[in-house]
DNA sequence: CTCTAAAATTGACACTGTCTATATTGACTT
DNA sequence: AAGTCAATATAGACAGTGTCAATTTTAGAG
């Protein structure tokens, strides 16, 4: 088998990821050192050395996982097959909303270009499945041609964290009265399927 | 007189603030360490600790120095009496969008919300002077009721921030080719005008 | 049972921010 | 002019960090 049960801790790599999630959700990702996670999973402080390089490859690791996971939850959510182009943007954009929202350090390591490294395949893979996700649906919508899709996918994705990791700064904050977030969200979700209406409709 | 010029360095305050923002541009915000400032600065490693409690408020004080410098920038380009208020939002986005390419290490910076106190005075201060700059155009230009400038502040505002965050991450990068990325910037900000064009229709 | 490669440990190094005590400076008071 | 004193700069120490090297432990193959 390729993964090894071995030592008295079994599967220290998944160890690992699971004890750094923990610290990650209560700590921010400054929290996530090597050695914290290492103390949480009951081992040295080298001991992670055998699974990850450094701490970029456990960040990128960890980050990679919650871009699977909210990729499955894309599929999930419009698996229904009497869905439209426009509702199944919708799903896209509701899983963000609620991740963020739910995970905000989750959230904002996958944005981390400094801690985690963006080119990695094993991250790429999962982010490019969740944006093709979005320009395909895209381009299922766009009739004519004098639109390109791809920067109507930049759009929209920028509006969407955009509004996220702004939110999460505490820029509106206090600017209005936000309380769970929800209602000022579905008013962005609103916005953007306008824009997207807008675009079917002929010039 | 307040700022008392005093020891060998004169204004020490102001010669770290001037050294920090040197690292800042090469070295990103990790490389802006106490001691690194110290050192280009050409003094001890404790030093600064007279002027700026912790790094905190250090990196505080440089991000409230760069917001003062975009509402400058903006008050400079819309100064112009003969503006309309979409062509002042343009010019608000033109100085961000070119202050986020040109230096993104500093634009970076301005979220980092674990990093810097976005409760601070000096900070909030002229931070809320760009945000009430956007809203107060917003409200000129939206006439129906039916629409929160708020809403419409905090969409724009978003898709803004998200796009040149996620340039910066690299996630446009080879999915398409920009190269000074300013083609695509621009047609994000047509995307915006168009949409503010559609709210001062009539429903 | 032995051998070996992977896994885990221990210790060390150069960093970091920040705290303490100490020394220096410059301006104001008498 | 001499002295005082608060502000400013220094030097040293401490607990952290990531990461490296040397060492020991482990698990399974032969």
């Amino acid at each position: 088998m390729a993964k090894s049960k071995s030592f008295h801790h079994g599967d220290l790599k998944r160890a690992l990821m699971r004890a750094a999630l923990e610290i990650l959700d209560e700590d921010d990702v400054a929290g996530v050192t090597i050695r914290a996670v290492a103390k949480r999973a009951g081992v040295s402080h080298a001991a992670p050395a055998n699974h990850f390089p450094d701490r970029r490859a456990l960040l990128t690791t960890l980050a990679a996982e919650q871009f699977e996971w909210i990729f499955d939850a894309i599929q999930a959510g419009s698996s229904r097959d009497d869905l439209m182009p426009i509702d199944r943007i919708a799903v896209l954009f509701d899983v963000f909303l609620q991740f963020g929202l739910e995970h905000p350090y989750r959230y904002q390591l996958l944005w981390r270009y400094d801690l985690i490294d963006h080119d990695a395949d094993i991250l790429r893979e999962p982010a490019d499945r969740v944006y093709d996700f979005l320009t395909g649906e895209i381009g299922k919508i766009i009739c004519r041609k004098t639109v390109d899709p791809d920067t109507v996918a930049v759009a929209i994705w920028s509006m969407m964290h955009g509004y996220l990791d702004l939110r999460m700064t505490g820029m509106f904050e206090d600017r209005q009265d936000i309380i769970s977030g929800k209602p000022r969200a579905q008013a962005i979700l609103s916005i953007i399927s306008d824009y997207l209406e807008g675009l079917r409709a002929a010039p």
